[in-house]
DNA sequence: TTGTATGCGTTATCAT
DNA sequence: ATGATAACGCATACAA
């Protein structure tokens, strides 16, 4: 067994209220009792017990990031954003991801009491008043691309404004038949770049109709699959917009297997903008999201909350996501450069 | 607050004990008050508090899991899988992920000491004394890919039986000149690769030199630049096997960029099989790794652990590699088809 | 079948 | 400057 802060009083000679003391440097201690405890707790190799301590301060120190199904660099970007951020303040991070099943959420929800100082909550999917009923009153909430959050603190990202922008540009470009391959319909995220797609396509007064828009799945399967319904369409559309780089990736494949030339014959965009996007053939245009941002400004607003510092900040906020226009959509000489390569890159370091 | 066990047995008009025994499905209790009780329960959102019941129980039902400075689909394929077996099992999973300054590690393993149960711990990089030196000694340990294992449970992947493999398998297709570009030379994963690479060059008597290795870092920049010293080898070399498959997309973009065909020109295989090779332009061969699997048998073990059924089981276990071949090694026809792109996918989901 | 009492390892509130 | 002791919320041995 490891030892207690009783082994560490008695090997030191002195009260286990002294020695909470020393370890937590609270209240007036002598520095030659303080230097003794500090060298028996070494040798004991003495570590405060987490929970013995968090039922008396009622605090965890430990944050929970409740995620739905998310694969890939989404996933893990955001963890990386949250972790580091949370580390930096002092907190662990407890994660729960791949939930799909309502009631094993719920489940979940009610486990977590006494385990985390506060929720992360990334639900696309769900709806809020599942964790209303489900959580202890008191428990700060912060919520990530959430449909509907006036509860809770919430943090989201620009997608109707990204696809409201990487529509236009290639408006701007010159084309008139866009098609554009959906996300999830009971997606928020999916959602809102559709209704960035639909805004762009009206207020042009293109040629647009229901046919242009193609059911998917952000899964790179269902990006290879949208491909055949495209190619099918007369007339053909001269530019594809995908909701995420995964199906994009699936369907500059399946492009390549019909000798489809992107951007040449099809221009092609995606959205997430992925470590990948840039060293795809050809590199692919997409709208840029701050993953690990989204999960840095979460934990910020979290923490704030735990200090009880939120009476007067915004509830809402919205990051902004950004246009990066490689060859894919045909903007750009159809080989990058690897000059651009590198200024990228420099970029990518910065963060 | 949140209603305690305290405020349950008051209005349930019972003693807490009998709550307690109520709750936790032990002793006889007579069915009308464990009606009762429960119903009160219910009505209060009574929940256990987490930190209390660990105190007594001396068990957290939470896993810890340290990670290096991971990125990309290794990522998040590895948390998934450990992820749900914990879940499965009633374990949450806590993460600490990106430590590469030593000292904050050991800080934070300090920190753990009542708060997980177990210990996975995925240390490509780092020596494993620092682990002994730092945990309560009674804390399973179940390590991942690690270098020295001896002191505890550890599950590794075949990353030497994988690489030997792909390179015979470029060598049977007539290569004799193949470039290996390497991993971070501390990673362990990186060095088993190397091994395998050097070992079937040395028994098929290639004309191998030092030269044909070129150092890189597990990103994509570095398979970018690596390509640059491989172009410039006289005589070239006819085929790149590359550590990763992060770091063959790096290459793949730099090979377009400078005109190069592939598989026509120089032939490429990576390793990993992340989600996309099969994607790529071309499709890219590769030595897939079981790594959701690695998560979940980490879990599975830990678990027996917890049970102390580690009594007579073997403490290191190897997981196989397999050869994925697609075009980019000049095996298949330039074009996959869109028959085996379904089959792929078939298996894939089937996981 | 149920209640009482003790302790898990800390921190916090009093004394001294 | 230090010590005794009462919580924190729960599980359990033992008594009833």
């Amino acid at each position: 067994m490891s030892a207690t802060i009783r082994d560490v009083a008695r090997d030191a000679s002195v009260s286990v209220a002294t020695v909470s003391r020393v370890l937590n440097g609270k209240g007036p201690v002598r520095e030659t009792t303080r230097r003794r405890i500090l060298r028996v707790a070494q040798r004991l190799r003495y570590v405060p017990h987490g929970a013995a301590r968090s039922l008396i301060t009622r605090k965890t120190s430990t944050l929970g990031v409740l995620l739905p199904d998310l694969y890939g660099e989404f996933f893990s970007e955001l963890i990386r954003g949250i972790d580091v951020a949370a580390r930096r303040a002092g907190y662990h991070v407890l994660v729960s991801g791949s939930h799909s099943d309502r009631k094993e959420t719920e489940e979940l929800l009610r486990a977590i009491r006494g385990r985390v100082d506060g929720l992360i909550v990334l639900s696309p999917t769900f709806g809020v008043h599942q964790l209303r009923s489900n959580l202890p009153e008191e428990l700060p909430v912060v919520l990530l691309n959430s449909a509907d959050d006036d509860a809770f603190e919430s943090i989201r990202v620009d997608n109707y404004g990204g696809a409201l922008a990487m529509t236009r540009h290639l408006i701007a470009l010159g084309h008139r038949r866009i098609a554009f391959v959906r996300g999830p319909s009971d997606n928020h995220d999916a959602e809102e770049r559709l209704r960035g797609y639909r805004e762009a396509s009206r207020s042009a007064a293109l040629g647009w109709s229901a046919a242009l828009e193609i059911p998917g799945t952000f899964r790179e399967e269902a990006g290879y699959r949208a491909s055949a319904r495209i190619l099918r369409m007369r007339p053909r559309p001269t530019a594809v917009f995908v909701a995420n780089d995964a199906m994009a990736i699936g369907l500059l494949c399946a492009f390549r297997e019909r000798r489809i030339r992107v951007p040449e014959d099809v221009a092609l965009a995606g959205f997430d903008d992925i470590p990948i996007a840039r060293f795809l053939t050809p590199p692919l245009s997409s709208v840029r999201v701050p993953i690990a941002e989204l999960g840095t400004r979460a934990v910020r607003r979290m923490l704030r909350a735990l200090r009880k510092e939120n009476g007067h900040v915004s509830r809402h906020e919205t990051l902004p996501t950004t246009l990066v226009i490689r060859a894919s959509c045909g903007a750009t000489p159809r080989d990058g450069r690897a000059e651009a390569f590198l200024a990228e890159e420099g970029r990518r370091n910065a963060l």
